[in-house]
DNA sequence: TTCGGACTCTTTATCGATACAGTCAGGTGT
DNA sequence: ACACCTGACTGTATCGATAAAGAGTCCGAA
């Protein structure tokens, strides 16, 4: 391999010379800085990040867990943090957790081993028992959803409000047998139960009875769930007129389950989802939706990073939560 | 921040003898191992992956170049890569390219750093003119789209295959005015050039005839363009009975455009995609496609690069090509 | 008794880049 | 004429881990 030492060889100069010349060290004079840049064009020299990496103790690499890539919230989120970090000069590494919490850990600990200057970290299978594993050395930022009031960064949904917001468009809507399709899987406080605080909360202040043969748990928030969600409830004989889904990904499949029962939406169920993904926009019917920002979170939090990341140590722990709009389409019209 | 010398000295041992027991050497006593994790323990050491990847001249992690990893394709395929790399022990770094060319080459130059042991590279910007610049010194892996026989390993799609098979389906389902929906941006071959040529074989070989009014070229393979190709096509008032699209992503966008002209899919016009991903399954009506086989393809990427990883310099680069099968829904019923 | 070999641990050199201190020539100010 | 500074470099130690080789110890077989 080449290595600087060659390339200083080369050019006649000390190692620290071409060093200097590739950090734009300015006191380099244009003539050697030319003979440099020529034997590392000659050579076809390249820094070796890792060593460069040792030295300076920085690697100018952000890591993102999320549950799972092909999920389209995530990937929506991946694209954009990886946009918003490498115009910084930050490469983005993503470890794909499957919403375990042992997973979740092991990310944080390959923070902890300085492969990343700082993690961004979507959790799901943490829960408000692992505050303390919180508590770092290095920039994290938690993302999304469960509630931490812990010792880091943390970016929430607004969950309770914006399932509200889209349980209340329901009502007003003219739905009254409102279901809910969540998570069934994790202990309070997580996305599932704070969704359903919002959605109970709007039932109530509506005066709509809660029918808890309304309320569909599923194991994963896909649409595989939300197809057997739909199908379950349609054949559980329930009547109902309206499905809160608690992501837009479930609400797909919820939709493709009522079609499969010859269920209409809008005319028979009206059904929104939680996210605007893109996806949304071009389902047939189009899906109504809760849109937290996405762009707002993504630059949030590559922001927040960076600047701990710049020594910002005045910092103290703050709790974010995204503004959102309901946005109405066809699938509640 | 700790570092094995502190452990060592806590231990009373060598260095050597931490990283001894740090990487499973069989040769150390339980005791003196029991001391030394002790002390791990209580110091909280990690190691410093920096230092091991310089030491070691190999860094653990997989570079996958992608042009965006919000499209579902990438992130399905992404995911599967991300899977069966964590299971051999390696990371997998996710580059996006933004199908451009330019960052294609930056992300091969970073591998050239010594970031990533091997780069799995899904090239749509880079075309046969650029064969010589992947002729790099660390293993690659092409994937997909454009055809290279250059001299790194390949894995193409069955893209003539496909789409004749696909184009075939809807003839025999009944269509006769065939529309393909397709890319229309850099110079053959590419994955467009290549499924147009599976499409004018199909109906060339079923005496069908090819109305140029029928190819539909569009900028970016989105939801976005599907939409709007499937609108310039009903608004040109061409009739046609099938479409063939690039893309499942497109198909999706194409029929929403139909929906929303009032294009009645399957009774009016068939459509089937390319790709497989799972949305098709769940869409209204349900999404025929060709299946390419992706855990086929994602397998037989990592292995390939781990192989090479592991020395095997035996390696001739070669090209191959998925397996595929047409997956019959309701979109062409 | 002696020798080979298996264990258990230590010493030394090294991976490739960079921080830091230092050298040296040539100018500036007084 | 002397101290002092600046620009343009160089030499060396160092980041933290590991490969390779070596040095004792102990045991069983010849």
């Amino acid at each position: 391999m080449v290595t600087m030492q060659d390339v200083a060889k080369a050019a006649g100069v000390s190692t620290m010379t071409v060093s200097n010349v590739l950090n734009h060290y300015p006191h380099v004079r244009d003539e050697t800085r030319d003979r440099v840049l020529r034997a590392i064009d000659d050579l076809g020299y390249r820094v070796n990040v890792a060593a460069r990496n040792l030295r300076a103790g920085r690697t100018n690499t952000i890591g993102f867990a999320v549950p799972e890539v092909d999920r389209p919230y995530f990937g929506q989120l991946a694209s954009r943090i990886i946009a918003r970090a490498s115009a910084a000069g930050y490469r983005v590494v993503i470890e794909q957790t499957g919403a375990d919490r042992e997973n979740e850990l092991s990310a944080i600990v390959s923070s902890r081993n300085r492969m990343y200057d700082a993690l961004i970290l979507s959790a799901v299978g943490l829960g408000t028992a692992d505050r303390e594993l919180l508590r770092v050395d290095f920039p994290m930022v938690i993302l999304g959803e469960t509630v931490f009031e812990g010792p880091v960064d943390h970016i929430a949904l607004p969950n309770v409000e914006g399932t509200f917001a889209a349980t209340r468009h329901l009502i007003a809507r003219g739905s009254r047998r409102i279901a809910i399709v969540e998570g069934n899987d994790s202990l309070p406080p997580n996305v599932s139960s704070l969704r359903h605080g919002g959605y109970i909360r709007a039932l109530r202040e509506s005066g709509v009875e809660f029918d808890p043969a309304l309320s569909i748990g599923i194991p994963e928030l896909t649409l595989a769930g939300g197809r057997s969600a739909a199908e379950r409830l349609v054949d559980s004989g329930t009547a109902f007129d309206g499905i809160v889904c608690i992501t837009d990904t479930v609400a797909l499949g919820v939709m493709r389950g009522l079609a499969d029962r010859g269920v209409r939406v809008p005319e028979d169920v009206r059904v929104i989802g939680f996210d605007a993904i893109e996806e949304g926009e071009y389902s047939i019917p189009r899906l109504s939706t809760v849109d937290p920002d996405h762009d707002e979170v993504a630059a949030l939090a590559v922001d927040l990073v960076l600047r701990r990341i710049a020594g910002d140590t005045e910092w103290q722990p703050r709790e974010f939560v995204s503004s959102f709009r309901v946005v109405a389409r066809e699938s509640t019209a």
